[in-house]
DNA sequence: ACTTTATACTTTGTATTGCAAGGTACTAAG
DNA sequence: CTTAGTACCTTGCAATACAAAGTATAAAGT
């Protein structure tokens, strides 16, 4: 079920705060959904690939340097898009388990 | 992002009434979510043969006969967990956006 | 110096899902 | 007996998620 919801979330996150993956994936382990490296670093590449997303590399003080990915101008607009996508899904299964209330008292 | 959810907004309608696909398929129009019968034939039959579905044929006034489908009580208990799913997916996002409306305000 | 550990990024192969497009079959009306 | 309407089904392709394995950098231990 969570298919196709991963790339709205990531770039939810990326709204917030600039982030690289591994961040990434503490992050929406918080939030209760978790991803794995294998997913998320194609999602990247290719939101990166489509121009939603851009990044810079910093240094870490512990380790490698991070690309550090944040959405680019293009990417806030798309986000808009999905967060209306969203919306209207939430409300047609508001509306489908409605229907299953109805029927049930 | 519509991916996997298709699943379970079908079983929500079957659990509200049997049903079959054209009509299926009428149904989720008016809830505002397209489908169309190369995606929701084979989710059917894919559900069937994992037993959450079951279906029975009816004659029709006005045509072939129809493939009613029903929810088994396997089927019944799977819904519940995508119930779970889902409210769990929709705190996740609120949680997500929530983050994002702070940094904004 | 060299190995180990931790961190981070990347790629490959596979299963699942959604869809366009085309096909089959039954019924009724002309 | 052809046409139109309805319904069901299949095939091939694209996109997404993931497991698994690989590469690379830096710091700490020996």
């Amino acid at each position: 079920m969570r298919k196709g919801m991963l790339e709205y979330c990531v770039l939810l996150l990326l709204k917030h705060r600039p982030s690289y993956a591994s961040d990434i994936i503490q992050q929406l382990k918080a939030a209760e959904l978790l991803v794995v490296e294998g997913t998320l670093y194609p999602l990247l590449t290719r939101l990166k690939n489509d121009g939603q997303l851009c990044y810079e590399w910093q240094e870490s003080t512990q380790g490698p340097p991070r690309k550090y990915y944040a959405l680019s101008p293009e990417g806030e607009k798309f986000l808009e898009g999905l967060d209306t996508a969203w919306t209207e899904l939430s409300n047609t299964v508001g509306c489908l388990k409605n229907l299953e209330f109805r029927i049930k008292n």
